[in-house]
DNA sequence: GTTTTACGTCAGCGTTGTTGACTTTCCAAG
DNA sequence: CTTGGAAAGTCAACAACGCTGACGTAAAAC
């Protein structure tokens, strides 16, 4: 066992929010959550015969457009053969497009065509109403401490990422 | 489309955590941290043969003691085929108990054998490690905003079932 | 010129979700 | 007391999406 009991509570500080009960409230506010986050992709995605694996790699070339396929990888944190698989069925039916670099020809610079940027469209308004909704209803201050708890959780790796992620979008 | 464009500036509210960026941020946040989130416990489970269904079954069985399947069942947003696989490898291995119901028979009431405890205090430690760190990082306002924005994000029915879970363990 | 990197691909496997069909058990209402 | 339907369990088949391992090609780097 790692830390077992109201640990928090006993250092006397007062730190009520640190009790087990609190952060088991938090463990299930996250699931439950996640479930309702990709609850209205996944219905989208399922018209279209794709997958959340899809969405993911869509919404990254959206994000990043002309990112290599290592870089992709290394963001969505699986197997190159799990990643193929699922760019290989974009860029068949026609939503993303894979450039050889010019600098490097070993690269593969990804975009969305207009068919992938509609897609993205439609997955992306669709979660953010769910989001704007949420934001509207907890309001700005809410907003800002969910994201520090959020970014909080995250591997420093990862938060690296996350926190580079450049702010425009193209 | 749903809602494009910079909606909330438009509104001229001032309303600048409502911006498309502001909810892709969060958007992205949600993701990076939801694979935090479920890493350490990942880690620990791939050590017992198990998975995330598991993980999440005996989470929900120690929370409520006696719960029926199909209370777990709705829970879980799964249907019966899928937890059964789960529940049958659970009770094979000797981690759940499956009661049948006294006033109703046909009802199974789940409970966690004392391996079973053992297990879910294993990877309930691990996953609260991460979320105490988190939550002493960004502050107790913070976790209150975090919470109110997850809650937010539910579905009005699973929020239903998330508020109205009971703060004591028994 | 050899090694390393980036990418693609084939084969095979495991977990976890799905639908559909069917049985057993049992409460409750007619 | 019979019958309808809910609760639970089971079998079969399938799909999405992770994984490992092995192999091939092209190009960059040393």
């Amino acid at each position: 066992m790692v830390e077992t009991g109201a640990s928090a509570v006993q250092s006397g500080e007062g730190l009520l929010f640190l009790t087990d009960e609190q952060l088991r409230k938090g463990i299930e506010a996250m699931f439950f959550a996640y479930r309702a986050f990709t609850a209205d992709p996944d219905r989208i995605l399922a018209e279209h015969d794709y997958g959340r694996a899809h969405h993911r790699a869509i919404h990254f070339i959206n994000r990043q457009p002309g990112l290599t396929v290592s870089n992709l990888l290394t963001m969505l944190g699986v197997t190159k053969q799990s990643l193929n698989r699922v760019l290989r069925t974009l860029v068949e039916d026609g939503l993303v497009e894979a450039r050889v670099g010019r600098r490097d020809k070993r690269e593969r610079h990804l975009h969305l065509t207009e068919r992938g940027q509609a897609l993205e469209r439609e997955l992306s308004d669709a979660q953010r109403a769910r989001m704007r909704l949420a934001y509207r209803a907890a309001g700005p201050a809410a907003v800002a401490g969910f994201r520090q708890v959020l970014e909080a959780m995250m591997d420093p790796d990862l938060r690296q990422f996350y926190q580079s992620m450049r702010e425009g979008v193209a």
